[in-house]
DNA sequence: CTAATTGCAAAAATTTTGCAGGACT
DNA sequence: AGTCCTGCAAAATTTTTGCAATTAG
């Protein structure tokens, strides 16, 4: 989710609406992983007639166009990730935390795989996060 | 999902009611990582009046007791896996398809993961299926 | 001005829950 | 017999949809 990101959407002739550029501000930079609620939630004070329709809608564009991910790493709800090149998540089993992974590291693309054509893999650590290790 | 697990489930006080073993003989050996919904419509012929309460509690017991696996792989509703050991997914984009990757394979565990305890890893593969690359 | 978007409300889809009656050990 | 489980129905959660009113470009 970049700054030259709103002048594409203008491209494509989708409109800024103040409640698509709060949801933009709100994701842009977010390492959270916000559910469509905790959106909603965070900006409802400054737009208090904003509707999930709204914020469902917008999430849907952006995903789209391609400049945020839907990721499936909870099974309870969808979440969303404004950072869209290729990482990897943690997820802490005490606190629920999901942290980014940056690390461009290779994996073996396994011989059972052969006849498929493989496009792309994430990867998804669990274990215990810093924080909650102390406890 | 193995034979033994239904002295398992009886050691530990549970009842095996033709209903749990229905579902568990859904599940074992099952690759089709079968949603609540699959596993009740596969069902429902045999058991007409069973009810989603029955399914849904079944699973939760069985991934309680660990004999299945919660995936997080759809976002859109929960999946089951019987094969509970460690192993990997390859999603195909043409039709959804969810097949199991069996490679034992390595992950290197990034620098940045240092403070973490990491206890587990899954990778899930994304591409084309063999049978879609034809198309 | 016009097409895209919003907000509302209803609905769909998935999952959870309370409880009375029934079944397993 | 006693505890666990089932089935039903209602409810909770998350997401989608139709449509009239509004707004950005």
């Amino acid at each position: 989710m970049q700054n030259k990101d709103l002048s594409l959407l203008k491209e494509l002739g989708l409109k800024l609406t103040p409640q698509r550029l709060a949801i933009i501000e709100y994701l842009k930079g977010n390492k959270n992983h916000p559910s469509a609620e905790e959106i909603y939630n965070a900006l409802k004070d400054r737009f208090p007639s904003m509707s999930f329709a709204t914020v469902y809608n917008t999430l849907e564009v952006l995903v789209e166009k391609g400049l945020i991910k839907e990721l499936s790493i909870d099974s309870s709800k969808k979440r969303f990730d404004p950072f869209t090149h290729p990482h990897h998540h943690f997820i802490c089993k005490a606190c629920g935390k999901i942290v980014d992974v940056e690390a461009p590291f290779e994996v073996f693309v396994p011989e059972s795989l052969r006849d498929f054509q493989v496009e792309d893999f994430k990867v998804v650590f669990t274990g215990v996060c810093h924080e909650c290790k102390k406890e």
